[in-house]
DNA sequence: GCGCCACTTTGATCAGGATCAAACCGGATT
DNA sequence: AATCCGGTTTGATCCTGATCAAAGTGGCGC
């Protein structure tokens, strides 16, 4: 019996929120904050459970505040591409648009904070932070697009999965506010075909790169979703990434 | 003798500018305009020349204003994808962030309207249309290198052709300020390596694709660069995309 | 315990695109 | 005219990942 834990009472107010440091309202005064509660509301889906279907029209945009979700794009017959995870504190919708271009799917148990569209919009043109962060916010998003758009044009299906994985490793770590290291282990939190749709693979070649990394020590696997990462290095050797290149930062 | 025409004659101006209803300076006011004015400066190149390598750092950001640049990124052992064309009015480098992430090359000739970075970053924090303008931009930008994954990801060599092409069609169409038609024909401006990185592919490949595409009826080439296309609808079919869906907007 | 179901692994075969190689084309240079 | 050269086309073969198929695993309800 998997009681499912009711996060929405931590998170009803701004003042504790989870992502309050990182989300669209991290920039915001108090007074701006409190104009923000009251045009917000928080919405959960469980795992598997679409948020939005593209060309829905949508009457929020919203900050993920916990779990994960999936943006993507599905052709007529039936093959689909990810083309984003929302992660805590990601921003889903666009001001001054109102039919979504892409399927957004709860991947995980998922809640999010709704802000209503039209009372959001004004509020961002008479306050310039919240514009301010969220600029910064999508060319952050667009940077890691035109990256993954090297991943899915030029590497292998090995090198796919390494980058993956390694993505995940360091957002973990970022999560948990300490450098990614040696032995680090995280949660995968995406099915087979899941990984699939985000690498441009099938689910079989996922599933059989997954076991040649656990077979050539790369990775070890406990249980089916927890990665245990010996040496980071030869994990990140793996992507085809230039080793000390790019996540300076 | 490929005598060079001076473009920056008629483009130092910014009330006769060619871009200046779409550029990140579209919204501003005269009195911003000015100030704009004040800290910018022309640089033009030729085909083939780099404008910015991946960790240079940038004293300045920009808008193409005429000619085509590509974003690139390049793995040690040589291969590359391209992540962006940008096109007259797109905007190069990042408030808030002076090396740049990725390679910048001239792909035709290329004159571009450079803003010191400085005293542009202070500008975006006391005049608001800037910023606004730049967010509607990114936005956009986002959208399309998102679609862009799952041409890269999914579609077949053929479609990636087809996909290119109706790309380019519908961009000459909207400079042309008339919508795409039957029998129109454009310039297109890249080799076949150029767009063997934009796809994904060898430049095997795309050459055999297009000489697919013409033997099919659905292109018809005109020299080496000019292409024709009888009938629109059959060259969509090819990208398979819906016919219908997406581009209505 | 038993069976069900979703997800995963593994195997055999196939095919689309990569790779290696050579010829071709058109414009510029001498 | 002869050559050169970047870009392109075409051909032959190879290999990675897709496809088709079957069996394995583990959690859950009955």
């Amino acid at each position: 019996m998997k009681a499912k834990m009711d996060l929405s009472v931590d998170t009803k107010e701004c003042w504790n929120c989870p992502i309050k440091h990182q989300a669209v309202c991290s920039r915001c005064e108090p007074d701006e904050l409190k104009r923000l509660e009251e045009i917000k509301y928080y919405r959960n889906y469980e795992a598997g459970q679409p948020v939005i279907w593209a060309g829905d029209h949508m009457e929020f945009v919203a900050s993920v505040v916990t779990g994960i979700a999936s943006l993507s794009q599905t052709m007529e017959d039936g093959r689909t591409q990810m083309v984003g995870l929302l992660l805590p504190s990601d921003f889903i919708g666009r001001p001054g648009r109102d039919s979504a271009p892409f399927d957004v799917v709860a991947v995980s148990d998922l809640t999010i904070c709704c802000f209503r569209k039209n009372p959001f919009e004004e509020l961002m043109t008479t306050t310039p932070h919240i514009g301010m962060r969220l600029l910064e916010m999508t060319l952050d998003e667009l940077d890691s697009a035109r990256e993954w758009m090297l991943v899915l044009g030029r590497k292998t299906a090995r090198e796919k999965i390494a980058s993956l994985l390694a993505i995940v490793a360091r957002r973990d770590a970022a999560l948990k506010k300490h450098s990614p290291k040696d032995g680090m282990n995280f949660d995968l939190p995406l099915t087979r075909e899941a990984m699939a749709d985000y690498l441009g693979l099938t689910l079989e070649t996922v599933s059989r790169q997954i076991s040649a990394l656990k077979k050539a020590g790369i990775i070890e696997l406990d249980g089916k979703r927890r990665v245990v990462v010996p040496s980071l290095e030869r994990l990140i050797n793996e992507t085809g990434d230039d080793v000390d290149g790019g996540y300076i930062s």
